[in-house]
DNA sequence: CCCCAGGCGTCCA
DNA sequence: TGGACGCATGGG
């Protein structure tokens, strides 16, 4: 299974290149941009993000100071914008008063994950995407793009679980920060273009692996 | 018109 | 514990 993985992996960067993920301009951007994009198309984030920005409020204490109703309607684009507003709310009003990423960042791994999980709203993909994308912890991110594409070829069973598959990439490769963050983003792009219908498609990279 | 998108919480058996 | 359902916009 480490060979198959790190083929997938090379095959993954000789044809797409590396990623150089999360697409932000600062840590808590990308603390925002996981919870907007919560079964969400990206682009529809990235105009929340900037209307946000527009305003000059990609700041922790600022969102946790405003109106959820406020923050609803300048994330509207992204959708489940009420519940996505009490969210992002509630994150921030959280990490105003642990003192910030700083903060989060000192803790070990496996307590700051623990203390994000039980934020409403802060789910498995959300907490190791803020985890590996924003802090630099080596976690692997799962997704419905990783599944799609594991399961479509057949790496995975169908009812593999987020936590069996998270284990699967961490128990079988270098414990490497941009390893995963890579290997997780090229999976993304890999299904957007390759994985999206039944049939496994033609001249996809992973053909044959 | 349809379907889908970088999930999560709740409810119910 | 696991399956159905609501949440909502914008693009194809």
């Amino acid at each position: 299974m480490k060979d198959k993985l790190l083929e997938v992996y090379e095959r993954l960067v000789d044809f797409f290149g590396h990623q150089h993920w999360w697409p932000a301009e600062s840590e808590f951007e990308v603390c925002v941009g996981a919870i907007l994009t919560q079964n969400t198309n990206w682009k529809n984030v990235e105009k929340a993000i900037e209307s946000l920005k527009k305003s000059n409020l990609m700041d922790p204490k600022l969102i946790a100071s405003m109106d959820t109703e406020r923050i609803a309607e300048l994330i509207k684009p992204s959708g489940f914008y009420r519940q996505k507003a009490k969210r992002l709310k509630n994150f921030c009003e959280w990490l105003v008063d642990i003192g910030g990423l700083d903060r989060l960042r000192e803790l070990p791994l496996e307590i700051a994950r623990s203390e994000l999980l039980k934020l409403k709203g802060i789910g498995l993909e959300t907490a190791d995407s803020i985890l590996l994308y924003a802090l630099g912890k080596p976690i692997f991110v799962v997704d419905a793009y990783t599944y799609r594409v594991l399961t479509r070829h057949s790496l995975i069973d169908e009812d593999a679980d987020y936590h069996s598959i998270q284990e699967l990439f961490m128990s079988n490769l270098p414990n490497d920060v941009e390893l995963f963050k890579d290997y997780h983003a090229l999976l993304v792009v890999l299904g957007k273009r390759f994985c999206k219908k039944k049939p496994l498609c033609e001249n996809c990279p992973l053909k044959g692996v």
